[in-house]
DNA sequence: TATTAGCACTCATATTCCTTGAGTGCTAAC
DNA sequence: GTTAGCACTCAAGGAATATGAGTGCTAATA
């Protein structure tokens, strides 16, 4: 690798950053007003042709300016690129991503809009089920290593947490009989502060356990009975839509895909179905500039009053409806399924 | 609604059939020419003529074909469609998607994926974790309606399973003795013949349990501990690359998605970054052609030798890569700390 | 010797004009 | 009521042209 000067260096850097901004190949004159640099562009003309001599560079064409090339790239990664400070804001928003609850029940629930969306191959959006008045079924540790354990809180599915704390093995069976004999069959409105107090003290009682791992219990288990915010809703094969004619125009598509990853407006969307059976909405039916040549197919899926959620699929307006409803149909069923699988007791 | 003609019904159906098959607005010949209908173009254009006039179609152009209005679209949903049979391929590839096991650590790692794309806008790859050498640590049983037990095994994550079994509550707390004691600490290929008989004996000593049942129980412990066949590999935000301008080109944005769909093509990609660290492939350097103009950065996240994944994001050669370092770096260490929190014991 | 101003030259992109052909509506004949 | 025939329309594609950003080279300058 031959060396470059410092203003070869310099230069290169500009123009691969100036290309990765821009994506429009670099001109010597957008370098030469850059900065303090101080050189003007007929300088940077020289410079430019002897850094795409030496293989940095690539002019497209006579009359363009220059982009790098894979060993331009290449140099920019290994010895110019600038350090990159993560934002707060940027950080602050994973933990959200994190912290989100999911359930081994959400999971399914999702895999089966992938299902829809495999086959009928337009997008598929569907809801998590807003559950309702969900009780403790059974509480449990498990030590799982010198200072950590697994707390097991049993809905209509297994909660499983992990957390930092160092209790033996027959103190961890004693805490789960307490919590379970306190807890187990209740709602979260059943939840209140003497309740809470009365289980400290027993518990004081019998073992010595830091209030802060107690408290964090609590908060899982609380949190596991708890209606979520609000239901999540998942977007499944957004890229579908590249495959329809009627999306050739990348514009078009574009602004289409941007539409779909705004969780709001899909919110909206799925909320718009008619409460019973599969219903479509064709075109200006949907009441959206920006729907008036696509339908939306949506069905709801529940069991009784204590789950319930919506499934929708959304193409060109010209899709194929047959498909569509007879698949929406067999899904929604299936979802039926295992809810009660998952959900119905007695 | 006005009432149309079986002729008029015949010939909007077979024109919005048509227009959902080609996306090209449908001519007189083109329906002419169809089937057993015996008609000639010409009157076939006067019943066009009639269903434009009654609002079922429309003609984009007086030198085009019709496609349906929303009002056809409508009718058709509404009257026309034929019944369509999902194929016994489609259902049993259906199955499938459902019978794969998803674990909780698996849904987090999805998501740490799912916050490298949203930190970087670029698509990103995320490949679940090699297990190897997972050990039953608790066996639980509850009991969660009158003939349904949920089934709990603790790994490093917890796995639960509902089935239906008709056991009474203190069967229930037996059984899971037995399995307790003659499972905990295994692994996988510690399970063997004999040791599944000596179960089954104990087990028809002290309750009475459908042999079924038992065989149920066991599958699905030993599928907790077992490897899976191969690592899931997760994409996310595919359609980024509708927001390049290297792939205004929508037949390039469309080559790439389906490459993008199949995930053979994903593993082998993955594979292909460095052992340690954070490694780019640029342009060329992927030795694909379809990659010529993509960049890859992968990196490895890995708990000593128990559990290792490759995390990556590709996107234009022209990519931000100072973010794209720091992101990755920042995301695998996040995970790292994951890993060590699920899976470290002692 | 390094830098710069000036100018002729190049070539992708956008624009305009023209051609082509699919499909129509209408009329007259069957 | 149905059909053949024909003039008409208009989107899509191709060829020809104009525009302008950016270059390389030369000669002047510091």
């Amino acid at each position: 690798m031959m060396d470059l000067s410092e203003r070869k260096k310099k230069i290169l850097q500009l123009i691969v950053d100036e290309y990765i901004r821009t994506a429009d190949p670099v001109g010597s004159r957008a370098i030469s007003k850059k900065e303090n640099l101080g050189l003007s562009s007929a300088t940077i003309r020289n410079e430019m042709a002897d850094l795409e001599e030496m293989g940095y560079l690539i002019q497209p064409h006579t009359s363009a300016g220059r982009i790098p090339s894979d060993e331009g790239y290449r140099f920019y990664v290994n010895s110019l690129m600038q350090y990159y400070q993560i934002g707060l804001e940027a950080i602050a928003q994973l933990q959200q991503i994190f912290a989100t609850r999911v359930t081994q029940l959400d999971s399914m629930i999702r895999r089966a809009g992938a299902m829809v969306s495999a086959l009928t191959d337009y997008t598929t959006l569907i809801t998590t089920p807003a559950r309702k008045h969900e009780t403790i079924r059974k509480i449990d540790l498990v030590k799982i290593g010198y200072d950590k354990i697994m707390l097991l809180v049993v809905t209509h599915t297994a909660q499983s947490h992990i957390m930092t704390a160092k209790i033996d093995d027959s103190s961890c069976v004693r805490l789960a009989e307490i919590l379970n004999k306190n807890l187990a069959g209740l709602k979260a409105d059943e939840i209140d502060f003497s309740l809470i107090r009365n289980l400290q003290e027993q518990i004081n009682e019998q073992i010595s356990l830091p209030a802060k791992v107690l408290i964090n219990i609590l908060n899982f288990v609380y949190e596991a009975i708890s209606e979520p915010a609000d239901a999540e809703i998942y977007l499944d094969n957004a890229n579908a839509i590249l495959k329809y004619p009627e999306y050739a125009d990348i514009d078009k598509a574009r602004e289409m895909v941007s539409f779909l990853e705004d969780k709001e407006n899909l919110k909206k969307l799925v909320e718009s179905g008619d409460e019973s059976g599969i219903s479509a909405k064709i075109g200006k039916e949907n009441n959206l500039e920006i729907l008036k040549d696509c339908s939306i197919v949506t069905v709801n899926y529940s069991l009784d009053d204590r789950a319930s959620g919506k499934l929708a699929v959304i193409g060109p307006k010209r899709m194929n409806y047959a498909k569509v409803f007879a698949s929406l149909d067999r899904i929604s069923s299936e979802i039926d399924k295992i809810l009660k699988e998952y959900m119905s007791y007695e």
